[in-house]
DNA sequence: CGATTCCTGATTGTCTACAATCGACGGATG
DNA sequence: CATCCGTCGATTGTAGACAATCAGGAATCG
């Protein structure tokens, strides 16, 4: 742990950017990639003497991240990474759904030679990782693909909440419970919003990418029932 | 502008609130009511002595406010209330249009005779309203149509994000073009919402109340053109 | 022995003070 | 007269101190 204090350290030596904006983004970097985890405390005088700062920045770098649905600040009591249940996860996908299609509708109606081949190339690399069923291999690209999209739509407004609730679905601890339906069939979804994306068509863009993400939900819901019963 | 402070001493009363979240609420309240107006500074030392608390708790409030995209705080100079071009209202519409698209479909799946009842007796008074042309009667008969809608959806998190937006585009000081169209026009959309919505058909509800939300927008821009080139 | 109450240490919420930064204004210079 | 530079007051950013609150552990009671 500690080479992420010098990892601050980095940030505060460039003196534009105040202590509780990288205090902000260094609480965001432990929460998303797990270092601290879903419901745990964080401790505003154990953080003030590991990044060697005063509790002042942390507790306005915590109030920005709670706006941002990462924790929960519980007054008296303290700060806690905020924990996802699966109603939660399931509400959040409804929404990503919504966004995610409204990007590609927006992306079809401004859609270039370049961009459509750069995507088409994707999908056909994650079809190759798909065939050697890879799943630690396809999960980059798939993100890698829904980012170009997302960030292509010309929409900076829809990028950046796309982008929080994507963040947020990190809190969600089981990743393992989203290769559901497997790779092959997620590319299948991938290729339809392909050709909608190419046919110029917002309605059908919109359509196919919404879809996607709701039947990711679905895969999500069916895998949880079925670790359930597994449990039981 | 003192009952203002009485308005936060009410609030501080109940110690059930930190004075942190009192302060967000009440700044909140100033900014979206238009007291504070876009592009004005937010003195931290001014609202110290107004509402009688330390700076502390004002900072941690306006942290909160800018992740909520309702403030910006720029480094050594001080928290300005977001100022919205028209383009950045675009981009919220767009955004609103999906949530609210989401909303339809969720709600279309769960409708009752007794909601669907309450909205159409809704569409009968906006019909009556608008009649008279009346847009001052009309606009509230129209926001509670719409939270009505967001609130049975069944969804928290799109509730809450689509009234994140919905209190963005309060920034965008330009309530007088958003008339553009009529009120009749604006509530035969209205009608074909419920309609979608009473078919119990998810795809097409999602697309008449994306298309309500996206032809506002269209309105909008329109409005925006025409009042620039009055102005020429 | 289990349940209840009390005490204390840890932590949070807020305030005050100090240092750093910025912008406005006035004076000097070309 | 326009531009540049220096000064100063206002404001912001942060640190440290004090008071309030809570949870956990120990003591007491039934």
């Amino acid at each position: 742990m500690g080479s992420d204090s010098n990892h601050l350290a980095d940030l505060s030596v460039v003196k534009s950017v105040s202590l509780t904006s990288a205090l902000e983004k260094e609480l965001e970097r432990l929460i998303l990639t797990g270092e601290l985890e879903p419901g745990e405390r964080i401790n505003e005088i154990h953080l003030s003497n590991r990044f060697g700062t005063s509790r002042g920045p942390i507790r306005e770098a915590t109030r920005s991240l709670e706006a941002k649905g990462l924790v929960e600040v519980v007054r008296n009591r303290g700060v806690f990474v905020r924990r996802l249940s699966v109603e939660d996860a399931v509400e959040i996908y409804d929404v990503r759904a919504a966004l995610f299609g409204q990007a590609g509708r927006l992306l079809a109606e401004r859609m270039t030679d370049g961009l459509l081949g750069q995507l088409t190339r994707m999908v056909d690399e994650m079809d190759a990782v798909a065939e050697r069923g890879s799943f630690d291999d396809y999960y980059p690209l798939n993100l890698s693909f829904h980012n170009l999209i997302v960030g292509s739509c010309g929409n900076r407004t829809l990028q950046a909440e796309y982008h929080r609730f994507v963040n947020k679905l990190h809190l969600f601890r089981a990743r393992a419970l989203v290769q559901g339906g497997g790779l092959a069939v997620s590319n299948r979804e991938h290729r339809a919003m392909l050709e909608a994306l190419a046919s110029g068509d917002g309605d059908r863009a919109q359509m196919t990418h919404w879809r996607h993400v709701a039947l990711a939900k679905r895969r999500l819901i069916a895998a949880v029932d079925g670790a359930a019963s597994r449990i039981d």
